[in-house]
DNA sequence: CATGAATGAGTTTTCATTCAT
DNA sequence: GATGAATGAAAACTCATTCAT
């Protein structure tokens, strides 16, 4: 996690401006779309010269997918940590909630990033497999909730589809401008996808 | 419906240029991209000069945004279709759950292009004004449950994102190729839907 | 070779852009050298955009291959040609030097960029397959030699490069500003090969 | 001669970093060609920062042209070295081709170099004035043996030509792959050397 | 002196769009 | 109307050279 932290608070000792370029092109990406970001632009964002980019990545195509690929990451560890074991698994899936919540209210260009560019044709095959492992974290909760009988009797994978569906979807309405989401709201919605799926 | 149906049949008399570029458009669009289709494919896909395209479509923006505006309007008026309103709410979204199925079988091609295309940065104000209708139909139906109290007290806005995101993300997951997924769990995920919302 | 004499006289009735091209190619590359001509360049002086050399070759190194296949072809065809076999092999070495000088003197330019472009690092296989045709022609000329006995006993390639050596040097150094070769000369130095290489 | 043996030796005292760079341009020039050759490639190969090349050579033109000259002028002095006057010409005539073929022998990597880079575009004034002294101890040689007619009567110049010509293109057989060349055949072809210019 | 990270001018190449036929 | 060859602006990327360390 510390090397996400990094992507946004740049501490780096050395060279900040790998993180630099990181940054300004998670966010132009995210605004403007990848082939809608031309390199120059990219450099002046991040405040260097055009050449350096090539020093940090190989290609633009290898800038996007270290993008993917570092967020993603950073992503399901972010989601998976800190969730105890030795508590109702109702409470686990709250806490599991609370964290993808958390993260997409913490990161949110990077949250839209990540949803923007899922399945893009440029991502390589290391980004289209830590796309799969998406909702892993969900989907071994589930396979537990499965063992202990407290969810309805569907594949994990699926268990897995609906909540994060849910997860997408109301994030997505609750960052376009029409309405904003509360607190109260989000609990709610956490009970909707726990009767969504419990037995 | 009778505009998409040439989008399918291609049994327009005079010109069926126009259609034949969009059904190219539509399919090369959903594979490559926007910017990954060069509007000369379009063209040879479509079995036209380059040139032509340009009679009917002013740019590759107007092009796409045509494509857009079409099918989210076909969409929305293909879900809305044939529900009656004189049996039970709970009958009356089985129905909906069905016919949004019913579309992503009908029009796979479709169905992943407005996906692929949700808030892309070169859709015009027509698109984005479209695309925020997206679940207008659930979200009249879900105001009609509320009145009745038959579903949580939620924004009727969150109710319809909820089941839209269960539903983009199931087709999603099904469409990869991991699994398949049977009409028989299709009516369990339906089962859950309502779990999520009822009262 | 009538293929060629388009090369210079741009008879070709449809679109004399490809002739166009590769002519502006042929000069700059031996003015300047491959990497010394940019493209815009070559398009400018051919008087074409810079994009149309595209449409015609797929990249600078496809050019500058098919300018040295197609004139290496015509060299060896124009050295080759119209020797009749009914006269003595001394006369017969007389005609293909007089060819050798003839080519030399009639497209300046393109000997020049067959020289210089020997062995070019960008060359594809195509071409350097063709570049050890060079002297073909003259290699089997004195096969025939060697069976009359009219010529020293050594293998014919060498034979061949003996006669081809002294034909690219003294062609250079007519070429060179510091002085110029008369026929006179030539007739002599055409003897000075017979005397290298007769019996 | 001192000066080349470092080239290759490298046996400097105080910087050999000069000598390090010239050997690994040398090579690299010869095997990549002049642009295709990038001065940081150059840099790593001789062991020695990007930088230091800018210390001891104003520009990759100025590299390339020290190149040029040091080792033209070591072939020029290598070339005449060590033949003695008080023997018949045809004697001198048969050393001065046993030296040619000595110095292609030994400095094999310097002779593809040099011919590789005759008439470059980025040669300047001083690396052209000396390309054509390039066998000039030649033709000193030839004009004494005009004066003692044992040759034929031609522009000493011409005379040096032809035999420069057959040494070239001799070589340049020999080292492709196609055929080796045997002593035998190297006595053989001076032998054709001195018939086609003796009188 | 030596370095090598940083640069930006310049390169090849693509592609949406036009327009003469 | 229809065409598709031609275009040139703009893109990704390279590399000789510099300069702070």
């Amino acid at each position: 996690m510390a090397k996400v932290t990094q992507l946004y608070e740049s501490i780096e000792p050395v060279s900040g401006k790998r993180e630099a370029i990181l940054n300004a092109a998670l966010q132009l990406f995210t605004e403007r779309g990848f082939h809608g970001t031309a390199m120059p632009l990219v450099a002046e964002q991040a405040g260097v010269g055009a050449g350096t980019i090539y020093r940090y990545f190989e290609s633009k195509e290898a800038l996007v997918n270290t993008l993917y690929q570092d967020w993603k990451d950073f992503q399901i560890a972010f989601i998976k940590d800190n969730v105890p074991t030795d508590i109702p698994l109702r409470e686990r899936f709250r806490i599991h909630w609370n964290r993808l919540l958390e993260f997409a209210t913490k990161y949110q260009v990077a949250f839209s990033f990540l949803e923007l560019h899922f399945h893009a044709p440029y991502l390589d095959e290391k980004s289209r497999a830590i796309e799969q492992q998406g909702h892993i974290a969900l989907v071994s909760f589930f396979q537990e909730c499965l063992q202990q009988q407290v969810v309805k009797k569907l594949a994990p994978e699926l268990l897995g589809s609906i909540v994060w569906g849910i997860y997408i979807s109301v994030v997505k309405a609750g960052s376009a401008e029409c309405f904003k989401i509360t607190q109260a709201e989000i609990d709610q919605i956490e009970a909707c996808c726990w009767e969504a799926i419990r037995l």
